[in-house]
This record gives structure tokens, C-alpha cells and sequence, in this order.
DNA sequence: CGTGGTTCGTTTGATGTCAAACAATATGGC
DNA sequence: GCCATATTGTTTGACATCAAACGAACCACG
């Protein structure tokens, strides 16, 4: 049944490939995370902060490609869980400092461990070369990374 | 300046290029629309309209893989500008067909027009061999395509 | 010093998205 | 034909996100 719905243009746009693969990824990302109650984005914060101690709010906004004011829930639902902490910052009293708490490092380093099966899993539909492949053809279309 | 923020394990992760792809992609996406006030999202439904008039909510909302519910505040908006139409369908009183206006056709040639010079400046970075390769790629992290 | 502009985290408001619940309508089993 | 169940579009609520504005704190320049 179900005459199919044709998409038009649509299946011609890089975009629109890009965008199914994000959801697809995102999804068994989430089903991988969903057991620790983490989104990707979540953390993908608690990695950042776990690389950079200290890292102020603004940074890991950058870091994270995110508006400073999205990061503030964020950051408030990481620390009502005691996964990260605000820390006054010594010599600016505006900033503050992040740190992960242990409860965070632990939670964090089982987190990563799901997140390896993930992406083994993902891996698995494209093979180590494919893989080096599209992360050099993505990398393409995201100019600069580091953008001012 | 800038002591470089480490990412962690995050640069390794397929998912974190497709995200930043996604975004770049979407943002020039966007400013090739703009002048039209058309998103990409909205953009993506009036040409699934076009090729399939007469089309429910239901479908347009499966094609366009959107909750039905988040079709409804789009299609309103594209109602309001006229430039697509919800008929009562004849054969069932609670569905909608759904119909390009003669604006919503003029409107979406002008942007289809937009979106193919979007395309090429963004498959310029690849090369047409690269391109294939990988939408390819990307199309076997979206397994199916189609999952009921 | 002091004062004007800048940066920091936050608040507020607008969108876009999903999910759950709803009324109206359709469908299938009996 | 009747009634339980499913489907359709919608409403409502939750959440993530960006952008604009704000007070507090910093800083540079006079």
C-alpha cells in the first residue's frame, strides 16, 4: 500500500542527508544514554568540563556551540544532579569556574563507555575507512570549527 | 590568547561532525532563504506539497519526519501567508488535503532557485565525486529511511 | 582615581520540537 | 446496526535553543 510520498528536490540536498543521519545517530545515542539519564548534549558538557577544569561559563558555551544563556539550565540541571560545580572564580567574581564532581567523574566514566559502544555501533554500518572517509567530508562543510 | 579547549573524546565521535555539518549546512541553508522568509523546515514542506498535492497531515508529517502536532503551528503559518491551503477531504471529515496556492508555487520556484545556488556553493567544498560519496556515506548511518 | 565601554552570568521572550491527551470521525467484530 | 478500537488534527505541556536586555563586575584611558 501506501503510494509512496515522493520528497521532491529534497533527496537531492546535502542537507537533507545530513539531517537523517543526525536524527539516526542522535537516536541511538540517546538509546545508548537514556539508562544514565543523559542527553548528547549534556554530555558532551560533562566532556568538556572533565577536559578543561576550571573552564569558565562562557567558554564552554563556545566550546559547545551554544548560546551562554541555553548553557545556564544546562549547567543548573547538571549541578541540582552534583555532576558539576560552580565554583567562584578567584580573580573575577563575575565568572564562575566549572568542575566535575566525583559523582560526576563516576557517572561521566560509565557514560563514556556507553558512548564507545555507540559509536562501534554506528561504525559498524561504515567500516574504520569509511568512517576516516566521512568524518574528512563532514569536516568540509563545517569551516573553521573555531569560527570569531 | 585562548588556551585551546581540549573536546575530549568528542572529536572522535561521528556524531559530533554531523552536528557541526548539520549546523553549518543549515546555516547557509538559512541565509539563502532568508530574504523569503522561508526556514528550511518550511522550505522542505512546501515541496513535499508540491509533489504530492493533495496530501494529509499525517503524510506530510511522516515524509517530512515531524510529530504531527509540530506540523500543525507550520501549517498554520504557511496558511496564513497563503501560500498553502488545507481543503476538507472529500472521502473522510477529519482529514485535510493539502494544496499549494498559486503564491505558495510562485514562492517556492523563487526558492527552489535559492536553494539550488545553496547547493552549490556548499557541494563546491566537496567536488561531485565527493558529493556522492558522501551522501552515501550518510545515508547508511539512516538506515531505512522509511520505519513504520 | 573615575568613568565609559566591555564582559559575565542570568532573565525573559520567541521558536521549534516531541509527547500525551482530547474530540470528532472512521472502521471492524459481533 | 452497535459498540469497541483506531486514526485525524488539534491543544497543551515540557524542553532546548537563540537573541536581546539587564545588573554586576572588570578594565582602559584620561
Amino acid at each position: 500500500m501506501a503510494a509512496t510520498i515522493g520528497l521532491g528536490m529534497l533527496a537531492e540536498l546535502i542537507g537533507y542527508h545530513v539531517r537523517l543521519a543526525q536524527m539516526a545517530v542522535f537516536a541511538d545515542f540517546e538509546r545508548a544514554l537514556g539508562a544514565l539519564s543523559l542527553s548528547p548534549g549534556l554530555f558532551g558538557l560533562l566532556v568538556i568540563v572533565e577536559a578543561n577544569p576550571g573552564l569558565r561559563q562562557t567558554q564552554l558555551a563556545d566550546a559547545a556551540r551554544l548560546d551562554r544563556s541555553t548553557l545556564v539550565p544546562a549547567l543548573d540541571k547538571l549541578e541540582s544532579r552534583d555532576l558539576v560545580e560552580r565554583r567562584a572564580a578567584p580573580d573575577d567574581r563575575r565568572s564562575n569556574g566549572l568542575f566535575l564532581t566525583a559523582q560526576g567523574a563516576t557517572l561521566l566514566a560509565q557514560a563514556k563507555r556507553a558512548v564507545r559502544a555507540h559509536e562501534k555501533r554506528i561504525a559498524a554500518e561504515l567500516g574504520e575507512g569509511d568512517r576516516a572517509t566521512l568524518i574528512e567530508l563532514l569536516d568540509r562543510l563545517a569551516p573553521g570549527g573555531r569560527r570569531p
